[in-house]
Parts: structure tokens; sequence; C-alpha cells
DNA sequence: ACACCTCTATACTGACCTGTATGGTTAGGA
DNA sequence: TCCTAACCATACAGGTCAGTATAGAGGTGT
């Protein structure tokens, strides 16, 4: 899961600096703030990641793993339609475990709009893009019609319903993304079709 | 529209302010540079706004006028189901004019993590308030069942599509939110219910 | 005539930022 | 035995941050 060649004390400001960076922001977190929550001077800091540009890569790198790693295993306890609702399910899980406060790359992706040279960027588009093929996958696997189509509205349902949890209280946003992605699918199997996929 | 007791100073520190708080992000942004770019003086900006963090209330004050105001025009362009879809369409024209970058409210949410007793909290709350309470007032006066269920199911596939259009590459993610839509709206027209409304 | 308001210009404070420099300690492997 | 990697501690450089201080110009209403 994570690289063994990180020495403990990288380990350390690794842990630390995914902590602080999710929960206070990017640019709120200094690196004398992450070196002291590591129990590691700033030395080290610097000798293991170099600056604070690869700290922040590192540190979405592996919130992606995990998260991608999480999402797989979860569908993977299913077979049929509800291989693609339990991304719906495990999304509540992790929201309720590790990210109440919404997205980590979309926070990312707006406190870093000051500096599109950030190798950071590349990370979050990537997170993305296997979000989105990985429900392409699914609903062609699955045998559905317009598995873009119906892939691009599952992947809003979801980012939508974690952007109203965390900044609303709307708990039950979730749930109301998943219940909608069953109706569309229903829609979508019955060969209903996604209404007016050609626009004109 | 603006407050006319604003002065043109504070006017053009307001515009200035809310231009590269939304480019740049406000944590990247310092007053400095709002003050220079407005052609003022630092001294005027403190006179007028007090304080950064007013300035920020300020700036996300007149986007969420701006925004609704914007969206009521759009919907009262139309009758029956379309004043639904209509705001689909306004975020397209949205986006593309004024909002290329996402949504102002959840960059703001994810920057002020450090600061929860940071006034602007209040204002980026009431945003998605008003917006989910307009898609309950839409879906009650045209008939829908379960007007909050829609409601919350709707406001997801519109914020989920500002951050994939906004973060990927994928413009047509507004226009497959709202083929979305219309399935749910369709289902729900036609009392095939939107499934396990209760969850056991 | 005088007070007030809006504004300009410049300089400063004290805190915090990223990143570096210097020098020393400990442990393991060749 | 010696070398190197991984760490500690401290201090500092150079910049930027929010916010304040001081001094004065121009116009308006009374």
């Amino acid at each position: 899961m994570q690289d063994p060649s990180r020495t403990p004390a990288a380990e350390a400001v690794l842990e630390a600096a995914s902590w602080l960076f999710y929960e206070k922001g990017i640019n709120a977190v200094g690196v004398d703030a992450i070196a002291e929550r590591a129990g590691v001077t700033k030395k080290t800091l610097y000798d293991q990641f170099g600056s604070k540009a690869n700290l922040v890569v590192e540190y979405l790198t592996e919130r992606d793993l995990d998260y991608y790693a999480w999402l797989r295993e979860e569908i993977d306890k299913h077979t049929g339609t509800d291989r693609i609702l339990a991304v719906f399910d495990a999304l509540d899980t992790w929201m309720r475990t590790r990210s109440p406060n919404g997205c980590a790359f979309v926070h990312a992706h707006g406190e870093l709009l000051a500096t599109p040279e950030h190798p950071a960027h590349a990370v979050i588009r990537a997170e993305k893009r296997w979000l989105l093929r990985l429900f392409v996958e699914l609903a062609e696997s699955e045998g559905y019609a317009h598995p873009d189509a119906v892939a691009t509205q599952l992947v809003s349902l979801l980012e939508g319903a974690t952007v109203l949890r965390s900044i609303s209280d709307i708990t039950e946003a979730v749930a109301q993304s998943r219940n909608a992605a069953v109706v569309l699918l229903d829609a979508a199997a019955s060969e209903r079709t996604l209404a007016a996929n050609e626009p004109a």
C-alpha cells in the first residue's frame, strides 16, 4: 500500500501532512506545523520530500490510491448492478469515516488555482479520470446502453452528494444519489434510453 | 443589484477582490494585490471594508445574489417542467461565462476549513440551502411526488456537473446532468416512484 | 469658514512563510 | 574501523502576510 522505501520519519511527516492538509487546507498549513506534528525537524522533512509542493503531491497520491483500493474492494463484494450501487454505499462509509469535509481533490483544485503549474494538478485530474472510467467499465460490463452517458451522470451524482453532505448538513444526500442511480440504471436497462442523448 | 451606498473606490475594491478571489483563491490573494488591482490605497480598502474577512463575505454575498437573480430570470422564461430544466441550462451558460473554475462557494468552504469561525461560512451554507429550497419549490409547484427527495437528487446532479466540468475537461457534464434530470422527473411523474425512498 | 468625507501616498510593525545553513548524534553495514 | 544514512537542534535569510500610523489633498454641505 505504501512505498516501503519510506523512512519512519518520512512516514510520520506524510501522515501529519495528510491530516493537516485535509483538515485545514493546503495553503493554511505551514511546513513548521507539519514538522512539529510529525515530531520531526524541518531539516528531515526537506531531506525526505524536497519541497512542500512534493509533499502535497505525495499526500494526494496516497489518498488517491487509498480511495481507489477501497472502492475496488467494496465493488468486488457484489455482483451485477449492485457493483455500481456499491460505489454509492462505499462513498457513504468513506465520508463518515475519512472524508467528512468533502473531496480532498476538489479542495486542492480550488486552493491551487493560483499556481497552474503545480504538479498536484495532474494527480487531481487523474483522480476524476479514473472515477469516470471506473463507472464506464462497470456500466459496460453490466451491459447498460450508453455507458459513457450513464457514467458521467453517475459521477455527477456522486460528486454532488459529496458537496452537499460536506457543506450543508444533508446527510441523506448520498443515499438520495443512490436512489437516483437506481432510477437511471433502470431507465437505461429498459432501453427507455437516456433521452435526448443526441442534442439535435 | 448592488448597495448604492458603496463609494466608487469601494466598488472598485470589491470588483478587484471578486476577480482575484475567484480566479486565484482567497488565501492566495493578499490585500495589497487587491488594492493595487483596484487602483486604490490599502488605507481606503480598510476604511471601506475593515478587514479581509469582511471583504470575503461581501464577495461571496454579491456572487450569491447575482447567481440567484440569474437563475430566477432564466426559470421565469419557461413554464411547467421546463422551469426545472432551465436551471441546468442556466448553469451551462453561467459556467461558460462566469464560473469556469467551479463553484466559488465550494472553493471558499475548502479554503476556510482552518477558520470555522469565519463569517463567510454562513454565506456558503446559505447558498446551498436556497438552491435546495428552490428545487423543492419548483418540484412542489409542478406537482411532483417526493419533492424533497427529487430536489436533493437534482442539486447533486447540478453540483456534481459543476465539479466535473471545472476539474476534468468534461464539458458535456452539465448536459448529461440535464438528461438525468429528465429521466428522474419522468420517473417521479409517472409515480414509478423514486424507489427505496424508505431505506428499510 | 469650517467640518467632514473620500481618497492618495508612504512607511512601518510583527507575525508567518518556504527554504537553507551549520553542526552534532546515533546506528548499521562494508 | 570507517563511512553513510537518518536523524536532532537551532538559527537565519528573504519574502509576504494582515493591519496600522501619519500626513495631506480635494470636494461637499452647512
